[in-house]
DNA sequence: ACTGGCACTCAACCCTGGAGAGTGCCAAGC
DNA sequence: GCTTGGCACTCTCCAGGGTTGAGTGCCAGT
């Protein structure tokens, strides 16, 4: 039903209303793409177009813009690859050397993101599921606090504050000892479970301490999965400039909100390409009338995450997606090299 | 030169305006005000505030606005305490509670001062310079690469990435003894002499190794002070609805920049109490049409920091400057219980 | 020193008419 | 049968003009 200058009249559609952000009318078209036919032909067509579900009229008079469902046409079948320019392959080769840490390379990677795609850049700390215990360090503070430190084979560090009483200096290498033997080279799951088994095997006079410890462990290993997210790039969102309140409220909102924004990005978990979701297909409704670009990176199973950006649906989705793509694959490469 | 009447117009147009929004002329304000003169009376005295620069008129024919020289005013010698509500002790006792570490503390905190205040608040990191060394943990990750971490008495723990080379888990041992024999209870900036000096007292095959752990140590140390900030509620600056482009997109980039904010809350270091930047008092052009409200927290020197809002000029000073010391004295009473 | 009165200014609002862009439809042509 | 030129129609946008209303500054009177 839709034959190829319908696509064309599609593909031109998108691409224009996209550059110059106004309606266009079937005389535009013409013009400015070779679509050897004349307006009237054009208007058949995106009558058709219309009746379809691809395209609307904003207004009686007013010319085309393209709906949730054209974008999502243009995506699937009509976008033609866009490759990056020479100054953006610079500008990842830049930022990315000389990256400190875990912290600083995501840090990095959100502004690198941000700057390319001109967009709100969204970048989740890379889980390491796969990896396994590496160290579980214990430190006493004084005052009757301490701190658990539980490292991992991927070089990551988290912490938790405990309650450490009165313990003595020889109580806590001891039981430093003992998780240390324990746990070493487990995986998260199974270091979990054991970690949940071995209370009942300490002597009596680690046990206070040792209960402690270990609800710290499993915390840590409870919550790695679900990530931290960091996001950047948000003065593009000013590029919205029309209807303030009404949509960039909203969006603002929801990058403030973890759990959204890891919702969204796990959306590309497990996909092997750039996963596009286009307004309405976006399952939060403050940011139904935007459009979220996001890939998988990282080698699994050792770190794996998702990056991705937030922008308008009238978005320049081949760029975009090519360099989503590319500073995905950058990072990853990144993250394997160490 | 200013008489009693003449402060109390001026207080009572901030405050008109303030809540407003609009510009104030004489007639609302002997209305809405017990000022016990006649409109032509305010308007005599109008044109001494303008004339001293308390006050201006967007037009001939509107009613008159505050400068930032009449918000200055205002501030220093105008504003009523007015104590936080109820409701807000209780948001405060609420958020509060139940923080699991300094990074879940720094995450609420920033969470309820936007929520209090309405504006985006703005939280630093606590530094702990005069903490001491409490461990250093060096972990190998496989692949040639490794782990520094480093604790202080504070319960802060940093970590970097090192090259380990082949480096055996001997060595590892021995080098780990070593650093904890030399620099545990140190300050920092005593360790990091110490850490310095240090090199050259290491036996010849612990050198390699030894050198990038220093280094490491050195550089965690030497970026201690520098300290991470935290920024939350930005969807609250909708509420500059007007003038979006110019107005917003500003803010939102300097909001990015660590560094801005960094100094900006930098300012307020060893005031005492609540310090106010009031529009263009601000060294940052792009926040000239924005005020700062910042506080110091926090028990010194153990845990140091300062936290604050930034908002527009025209904002309830008298309530702002209340919640953010109330939030102030609480994050301080709370990290020095733990 | 305060007040009422008055003339003046100026943004905001509404209405109107014209211009322009774009459409849908139809009859004619290849 | 698809394509095209023509034409009437719709609707937004913009500029012009008149009105309204809020607010001011100034002055003379109390």
């Amino acid at each position: 039903m839709l034959d190829d200058r319908k696509l064309a009249i599609l593909r031109a559609i998108v691409t224009d209303y996209v550059s110059m952000r106004e309606p266009v009318g079937s005389r535009a078209l013409v013009e400015r793409y070779q679509l050897d036919v004349s307006p009237a032909t054009v208007r058949n067509d995106m009558a058709v177009l219309e009746e379809e579900g691809y395209i609307t009229q904003p207004h009686t008079s007013a010319g085309r813009i393209p709906t949730d469902k054209g974008y999502r046409l243009f995506v699937d079948r009509l976008g033609t690859v866009k490759p990056l320019s020479p100054s953006e392959r610079r500008a990842i080769e830049t930022f990315m050397t000389g990256a400190l840490d875990v912290d600083d390379l995501v840090r990095r990677t959100v502004r690198l993101l941000a700057q390319i795609t001109q967009q709100v850049a969204i970048v989740q700390y890379p889980i390491d599921l796969g990896s396994s215990i590496r160290h579980i360090e214990l430190v006493t503070l004084g005052g009757g606090r301490g701190l658990v430190i539980v490292v991992t084979s991927a070089g990551r560090v988290d912490q938790r504050a405990i309650e450490t009483g009165g313990a003595g200096e020889e109580t806590v290498a001891d039981l430093r000892g003992r998780l240390n033997a324990a746990l070493i080279g487990l995986s998260s799951e199974r270091a979990a479970s054991k970690a949940g088994a071995l209370l009942d095997e300490l002597p009596p006079e680690l046990h206070p301490l040792g209960a402690v410890a270990i609800a710290a462990i499993l915390d840590v290993l409870g919550t790695r999965e679900t990530g931290r997210v960091v996001v950047g790039g948000v003065p593009n969102l000013t590029r919205f400039a029309d209807q303030f309140e009404t949509t960039v409220k909203p969006v603002l909102e929801a990058l403030e909100e973890q759990v959204i924004l890891l919702r969204l990005l796990g959306e590309a978990v497990g996909e092997d390409d750039v996963t596009v979701r286009i307004g309405h297909e976006n399952p939060y409704a403050s940011l139904q009338s935007t459009s979220v670009v996001a890939s998988s990176y990282g080698t699994a199973p050792e770190a794996w995450a998702t990056l991705g950006i937030v922008g308008p649906t009238r978005m320049d989705y081949p760029s975009t997606m090519a360099a989503v793509r590319a500073v995905a694959r950058y990072v990853g490469r990144f993250l394997a090299e160490g």
